[in-house]
DNA sequence: CAGTATAAATGAGTCAAGCTCAATAACGGA
DNA sequence: TCCGTTATTGAGCTTGACTCATTTATACTG
């Protein structure tokens, strides 16, 4: 009847409660939405009274935030591992890209929990969500600067700007693909979904060959045009 | 001490009421984010009993929707407004860029309330907010339809892609730029902003053609001395 | 100008769900 | 086996959305 792996200790017995709970809280999230869910529910598919709860954790708020957590640890993890063994910025960015889409996709409904909470919580709160995110765009922030050293980036533009145009995208473009009634796993699909947007991406940061710098230099000029314009004034 | 227009019919009334009520949703909505507004306090601010407010709304939520609906007809008028009065793709994308990012950025709080919402909603009351969103990009489907007619932008992306880069980008810039705490009203810095964002998507979107894009560079460039020219005169 | 039917407004009361806490149970070392 | 500590429980408290019986205002009519 017992689980080969039986908790013992005291301290083991908790921290496999605790993981009871936050499975528990995934599931019940994931099936009705935050405000949707009921802590009575997610006690019960814990095994658990209501009160024991919130010994482990503060408030809903806080059962969240470790569900949303161990998304983000997972998502960040499978993340870095498959950039790793990749050549290439192109190569990295579309993997990140495809990663970040089906990863979304699957476990849509903790993303689209996170998205648009950041509001009714305090400065403090919030931070610990903006935590997570941090962890897990880094990865991406490294392979572009790596991009950039390279001479593969352009470095004229700033990084956030960059970033948002790539998970904007991708997110928004998750979205659709939702709202369109696809199914979330025709790997098919999603793949040349993100080859179409990785294209256009990669349209915009990619340092242009030889012919590129008159554009460059046209902008640089262009400014200076219009500030001595201004100096006139 | 009576206003003006004071109402006199009873229809007159009851719609004054109703705008009563959704402006004061907007304010405590606004202020407090959706489940921190207490119907109680929307009903003071209107002056008006708790009950009067479900005989104009369904409930709460239903009082959301009809305060997010009318921020998207402000958005989607104006919207329509600024693109008539310009020629080009380029630059009827760019304002529509500009008007989004200062319009979402001066009503950050109510598009955080939407997004991330739709999980929550039954089908039917989640379609409301579609239909919102969809009559909005419409103005930016067409631009971008004509855009592909008159051979400016590429035919082999779907258009949906198009707008998920776009809009994508646009919100998550939103987002980064008021969690690093800029001002929502710096329109120099927000142009900047937009600008580069631009530069990327036009990239990704333009037809490459015979040297089309730098032809589109050299056009906007020219009209920028221009108006700098003209400034002086 | 009453008189009345209908529409509109009210707010005390209900209900549901997050959260608290005094009482209880389980544990493990002596 | 006893006892101090830790963990658990669930009945009740609180808050806030929503309801409904009652009251008030309005427009219509003879």
């Amino acid at each position: 009847m017992n689980s080969p792996t039986e908790p013992r200790t005291r301290r083991e017995r908790v921290e496999a409660r605790e993981e009871a709970i936050i499975a528990a809280a995934q599931q019940v999230f994931g099936d009705h939405g935050f405000d949707g869910a009921r802590i009575t529910d997610i006690a019960r598919l814990a095994e658990v009274a209501e009160g024991t709860i919130y010994l482990y954790f503060k408030n809903k708020e806080a059962l969240l935030h470790a569900v949303v957590g161990a998304f983000y640890q997972r998502l960040t993890a499978s993340a870095q591992e498959g950039v790793q063994g990749l050549a290439g910025t192109r190569r990295q960015l579309e993997f990140l890209a495809r990663h970040h889409m089906i990863s979304c996709l699957t476990e849509w409904h903790i993303i689209e929990m996170t998205v648009g909470r950041y509001r009714q919580l305090s400065e403090y709160e919030s931070s610990g969500y903006l935590q997570f995110n941090k962890t897990y765009v880094a990865v991406f922030d490294n392979v572009l600067r790596e991009g950039m050293n390279r001479g593969e980036i352009r470095k004229d533009i700033p990084i956030w700007n960059i970033r948002d145009l790539f998970y904007g995208s991708l997110d928004y473009s998750c979205r659709t693909y939702m709202l369109r009634g696809h199914a979330p796993d025709d790997l098919v699909e999603i793949a040349r979904n993100v080859q179409r947007l990785m294209n256009m991406v990669w349209q915009g940061i990619a340092r242009p060959g030889e012919e590129g710098s008159d554009h460059a230099d046209l902008e640089s000029i262009t400014r200076r045009l219009e500030a001595a314009v201004a100096r006139l004034e």
